[in-house]
DNA sequence: CGAATAGTCAACCATGCGGTTTAATTTCTT
DNA sequence: AAGAAATTAAACCGCATGGTTGACTATTCG
């Protein structure tokens, strides 16, 4: 059986990576109005226009609030015309879980049922969804 | 086959759950201090003073930080004679993982290979980390 | 061309943050 | 009882934040 198990040096990156990065996409996430965004977001891409739209929000505010997810690289942003076009970008969110997975083993484990229970919900989300 | 999936507002209640309590848990998580603290905080009970100690930082700083996360519901504060011992506490680190989880499933899953990863270091870790 | 649309930029405001210092409080030690 | 130790509290500083408004740029539509 090979070993797999990359240097500890790597796992180390990964648990206090870039410490900046990790503060910039926690910060991005410590916002209701901007994990609403993402939400939006996951169910494909928005124009800035269509993200700011639900909120009660100037437009100019929607627009500093993508830059942050932006620049906290949770988002990529696809200029098409006059139309600003926003995706997620799974790569810092993942980090971002990888820190606090991390931690999950050393709290005690009901998170287990969370998870499954998220996980339950996977099709029926799908389905509901369709008719927003 | 028992449908044991929760109700959807019980999601939509994880999701978006109090919105205040996850702004408050990813601001907490947003600086690479207060990270380190929990870091610390994962080898066990520590008082504030050696929480701080690691730090080239006073004393009320440090403190300031443990109550944000105190505050996040991060840390649990037990206080024995004039020291406060501060430890761990998992719940709103998993309501933060939940969050970041169900989004997971709208990214790509390369995410699996990070999460291997990390579950591979888990004996090495507990090794390396006796001598300290 | 001219007007509407999508978005940014800059200035501004109030608030909050990370950090300090100094003072106060409580507990332990002697 | 006196003093040291562990910690909080309060006042303060500089800077970032979330939000606004108003002016500006670029693109699309008629």
């Amino acid at each position: 059986m090979v070993d797999y198990s990359p240097p500890s040096d790597i796992i180390n990156h990964m648990v206090e990576h870039s410490p900046a990065i990790l503060d910039s996409v926690f910060r991005a996430l410590s916002d209701s109005t901007r994990r609403a965004m993402l939400r939006q977001l996951a169910d494909g891409e928005r124009s800035i226009g269509a993200l700011a739209e639900p909120f009660d929000m100037s437009f100019a505010g929607a627009s500093k609030h993508v830059k942050v997810l932006e620049q906290a690289g949770l988002v990529r942003r696809r200029v098409a015309g006059r139309i600003h076009y926003c995706q997620l970008e799974a790569a810092r969110l993942a980090e971002a879980e990888a820190w606090l997975r991390y931690y999950e083993r050393f709290w005690s484990t009901r998170l287990d049922t969370l998870d499954a229970l998220l996980r339950a919900e996977d099709e029926e989300k799908a389905k509901t969804e369709k008719g927003k």
